[in-house]
RNA sequence: GCCGGUGUAGCUCAGCUGGCAGAGCGAAUCCUUCGUAAGGAUUAGGCCGAGGGUUCAAAUCCCUCCACCGGCUCCA
């Protein structure tokens, strides 16, 4: 028999006879790791210890030591929530129940599960776990594997027969006492290595994501070594729910969503208008920096202008359409055929370019009604929507910039940036060349820049390439965030030109981009990352001041205009409460600064300083702290940052 | 849009197999003028999401809508 060589992990290659499973080599290696090994990686992909490797494939040994790990026991635990389903439930029709991120999943069928199911399955679960059944891989034959889920019958697993399973003459199932499941794996050695674990929710799925298909129940659990892991965990859920902008939204006065007024159309309260006026003003700042003329176009257009876009037959059915006197117009549910049009006033030389323009432009969308969820998913939003009109040579360049912008405001909010770069899809227009140039060029500002992206191929939009940035925010939770987009479309359909050096017409290249996506989004994307806790330039009450009684009334009140006139927003407590509760109420409302003023303070014309992060600090100069803040403001610092 | 769940006071929630709509917080008024995370008393607040039905009687049972929540699919 001859050899193979495999790739480890540290580069290095090993020699192995061919036909050698993971396990082998992993004893190979060593006969500790070999006995210590659980699953196994090829080309990255997570597989059976008992998977063969290939010649020059990079192989990883996963053992209970291994990041991986978790998965390969989430996806037991997904086996021990379906054999403990079934003896509760011995209808119940299996499909597929993988690990995810945050735990594992079964769909299943053929039964009626509601939340107060779960329990007496948990209950049963735990039976399984204590019993700590082996569990064993077992090849069985595609024939073997056809006729069982005939007999059953059992649709869906003969799906996957006829589909992933396709070429397997193999067929690997996994078993543990009674229970056997049709599976690629891995698994755990046995049923007793889950520590710990918990059915989180129960909701729908359609079979294989396709709403033309079946419903399917799907019960969604997770799974962890051991009970602390599972106990950080509910902590975590429990601080992400503490920080739902829903809930902080309306304690705090920043929005609500009216059920008269309708679903998805947010109405800003005064706090929350703060916010929003200021996270504009630092766009506009960036924005005009960079070269932009604000511009500024109305809600509502003839569906003339949305034929001409092609949003009229791609995008119509997401449109709010009106019957004005015969005539039909639509609000914009995308600001660029706008912002076309205005380019499209005055000829243009190749000198002029890029033209830049930008507007916080409100636009509408009528998404599926069960998507709608706080300010995550609404149908009016706004979006800092910038276009620009360039030449192709200018491309680089200008994304160049707008990256740099996109970046300041990661920065500026500390969160983390993932970027990915999505290509030409299978139904573009424009032309090969024009896409491989525009490609290239954003992989080279994306390179140049020691940016780390994922290739996300066949992702970009028909009209043009993108680089789509989504926020990490403080609990590690992904958000989709800013994109920037190339656009051979819309120059297309709206005769966009500019006379070039050589006195031709040509067509300018398009570039779609906003720095914080949409306002809505972002603002969630701050509530949430920051649990309310808003830097002082954004905050929307950034003092409050506690008069210790009502004879510091009138100190408190020249306070208040003297730090106005800085136009910093300041309220005075001016009820009959004790301080603590004064102090009580202004931190839960998270004001930054509280500024303390009682006879002492009154008399010396100083403050007792105290910020929401508990730090205090008596006879404090007013210059002293106003210096301090006009910095901590103007730099944008996450603060408070005063009594540090 | 699809599946499941939930709608009771401004907020958080009790209210069982039908029989007089409740609590805490908040609000208002009064007392208290207070030194670092909730001072006290009193009062007001509800077409029980909307519409229909069953019943002597419906917050409670049934039907249809609407909204919200958790997912799926889609997206900023």
């Amino acid at each position: 028999m001859s050899d193979i060589a495999v790739v480890l992990p540290d580069g290095s290659n090993l020699t192995v006879p061919e036909g050698s499973t993971l396990e082998d080599v992993a004893y190979e290696i060593g006969p500790g790791l070999g006995r210590d090994t659980v699953a196994g990686k090829i080309e990255g992909e997570l597989v059976d210890k008992a998977a063969a490797v290939s010649d020059g494939d990079r192989i990883e040994i996963v053992t209970d030591q291994s990041d991986e790990y978790l998965d390969v026991l989430r996806h037991s635990a997904a086996h021990v929530f379906a054999q403990a389903l079934l003896r509760t439930h011995p209808d119940a029709q299996l499909t597929i129940g993988p690990w995810t991120d945050e735990g594992f999943y079964y769909d299943i069928t053929g039964v009626e599960l509601d939340e107060s199911d779960l329990s007496a399955i948990e209950t049963e679960m735990e039976s399984i776990v204590e019993e700590d059944y082996e569990i064993e891989r077992v090849i069985r034959s595609r024939e073997e594997a056809i006729e069982k889920y005939e007999s059953e019958p059992n649709p869906y697993k003969l799906d996957i027969l006829e589909t992933e399973a396709a070429d397997e003459e193999e067929i690997s199932f996994y078993v543990q006492a009674e229970f056997e499941d049709l599976c690629k794996g891995p698994h755990v050695a046995s049923t007793g290595k889950i520590g710990a674990f918990e059915l989180t929710n129960i909701s729908a799925a359609f079979w294989r994501g396709d709403e033309e298909n079946d419903t399917l129940t799907r019960v969604y659990g997770t799974a962890f070594e051991s009970e602390s892991d599972l106990e950080t965990f509910r902590a975590q859920r429990e601080e992400a729910k503490e920080r739902d902008h829903r809930k902080l939204g309306s304690e705090l006065g920043i929005f609500s969503i009216n059920e008269t007024t309708g679903p998805g159309l947010p109405l800003y309260h005064p706090h929350g208008k703060r916010i929003l006026n200021e996270l504009s003003d630092f766009a506009e700042e960036l924005n005009l920096e960079a070269g932009y003329e604000p511009v500024e176009t109305p809600h509502l257009f003839r569906t003339e202008l949305w034929k001409k876009s092609g949003h009229y037959d791609n995008y119509v059915d997401d449109m709010f359409l009106l019957d004005v006197n015969d005539e039909e117009y639509g609000l914009k549910p995308m600001n660029c055929p706008g912002h076309a049009t205005i380019f499209n006033q005055q000829s243009w030389s190749y000198r002029d370019l890029p033209v830049r323009y930008y507007e916080d432009g409100k636009v509408y969308r009528k998404e599926q009604r069960g998507e709608l969820s706080g300010l995550s998913r609404v149908w009016a939003f706004t979006i800092d929507d910038g276009h620009l009109f360039c030449r192709p040579d200018q491309i680089e360049q200008e994304i160049n910039l707008i990256i740099d912008n996109i970046m300041t405001v990661f920065e500026t909010f500390e969160l983390d940036a993932e970027v990915a770069l999505a290509t030409r899809p299978e139904k573009s227009v424009g032309s090969d060349e024009i896409w491989e140039q525009a490609e290239s060029q954003l992989e080279a500002v994306l390179e140049s820049g020691n940016i780390d992206y994922d290739l996300e191929p066949g992702d970009g939009a028909f009209y043009g390439p993108k680089i789509d940035f989504a926020f990490t925010d403080a609990l590690g939770r992904k958000w989709d965030g800013p994109t920037v987009q190339l656009d051979f479309n819309m120059p297309d359909r709206f005769e966009l030109t500019y006379t070039g050096e050589d006195n031709e017409e040509h067509q300018p290249v398009m570039i779609h981009r906003a720095l914080y996506g949409s306002y809505e989004r972002f603002l969630m994307v701050l509530i949430e990352h920051f649990n309310a806790k808003f830097p002082l330039w954004l905050a929307p009450e950034q003092i409050r001041i506690l008069p210790i009684s009502d004879d510091e009334l009138g100190y408190a009140y020249r306070l208040k205009n003297e730090l106005t006139e800085k136009e910093f927003r300041v309220d005075i407590e001016d009820r009959s409460w004790t301080l603590g509760r004064k102090i009580r109420e202004a931190q839960d409302d998270r004001v930054p600064y509280m500024l303390i003023v009682g006879s002492n303070e009154a008399e010396a014309g100083t403050i007792s300083v105290r910020d929401r992060k508990e730090q205090e600090q008596q006879d404090v100069e007013v210059e002293t702290f106003v210096q301090h803040i006009l910095s901590e403001r103007t730099e944008k610092r996450l603060g408070p940052d005063f009594l540090d």
